[in-house]
DNA sequence: TGGCAAAACGGACCACGGTCCGCTTTTCTT
DNA sequence: AAGAAAAGCGGACCGTGGTCCGTTTTGCCA
């Protein structure tokens, strides 16, 4: 009948077990593994456990889905271009003007999600969803056109900026034959158009 | 030896036997009946083979795939809304002035994509391609941006414009919290700055 | 009308995502 | 150190999407 002895703070979230953190380790690896010599579309869940040397429901358990799959191994892939942004060299990092800032955001987004294209696709909704991916982008675009000081909605004019950059969009237009190169010259056209930029 | 009588014109796609159509149109009665009853997230295909009384095989040769049954089921679906576009009455339809045409179109689309989204869901990248629900779209919006006499790289623009309204992007946004309403507000705050409104 | 090639049929079959549950490992307590 | 409860493990098992191929139907021509 004793009482707990610490309470915990802020209910924290409950910690993993060591065999659990290793095995979502060699988990997590075999798939990066696995996704970068067959491609994301022809990594089977068997396939990946069984290079862990790990059962199937350790898989499951771990990242919930295949699609949870994918997006773990997402989310590692964008991590790079997240710091960039955050804390690299400008443009795009911190210390330039907003606009260039953006300017660059915007051309560095597209590459990514193009180059990331198979794992955004085979993450479904978990890859905008559980990999910060979205959020993170939005967060970033928002802070930007309010150092703008762009009059109006800037959540949703933020979303209305990132939304032809996103993969189920590009993919639509791509099948209208358009070049990539003139589709950034359009972002940039709808960009000084949102933020009333007349130049 | 003998040569064919009759030269095929533009070389025709070649017709559907009998007993395909019937077996077509018996299948996607039953989808569209399954869908409607149970939802689309849990019609699965054996259940169509068998409510349509034929095989699964048959299911499959004609609609190719899960995604592109649902497709099928959702253009169906969407036909009224975009006759209504093409020719029913003003503001959607002809007659009205090309911004007041633009302001309906944007309310209506977002409305049956809302109203459609679980078959959109279902139907995946199929949805926007077998369907012709997404170029219909950008046809239309690429026309009344030209009699608005938008300036700049209109089919770039269109996409611009019809992007915050597609589906993956709206489940984006919702899981940030937006109400519908306020939504559609932001997007028709963005088409006066694309099509460079000041009011 | 009979016959034949092409098209269509259908259901047995397969692969893969996902679940379940009896067993093992970890961790905490005394 | 021992013991027990919680957390984790793993692989047999299941449902569903998709394929394959021997059989049947259709449409055409004689």
């Amino acid at each position: 009948m004793s009482e707990p002895h610490l309470l915990p703070l802020l209910d924290a979230p409950p910690p993993e077990r060591r065999d659990a953190a290793r095995n979502r380790e060699r988990l997590l690896g075999a798939a990066k593994e696995l996704v970068e010599r067959d491609g994301a579309h022809a990594v089977t869940m068997d396939a990946v456990a069984t290079a862990a040397g790990v059962g199937k429901g350790t898989l499951f358990r771990r990242f919930e889905s295949r699609e949870g799959l994918m997006a773990a191994v997402l989310n590692h892939s964008e991590s790079e271009w997240q710091a960039q942004v955050m804390s690299g060299p400008p443009p795009l990092g911190p210390g330039a003007e907003p606009w260039d800032r953006l300017l660059v955001f915007g051309r560095t987004r597209l590459e990514t999600t193009l180059l990331h294209a198979e794992l955004i696709r085979e993450a479904g909704r978990s890859g905008a969803r559980a990999s910060g991916a979205y959020s993170f982008a939005a967060t970033h675009v928002r802070y930007l056109l309010s150092q703008l000081r762009v009059s109006g909605d800037i959540p949703l004019l933020a979303v209305a900026i990132l939304a032809p950059l996103e993969l189920p969009i590009l993919e639509q237009v791509s099948l209208d034959g358009f070049p990539v190169d003139r589709f950034y010259d359009g972002w940039v056209d709808l960009a000084r158009r949102v933020v009333g930029r007349s130049a």
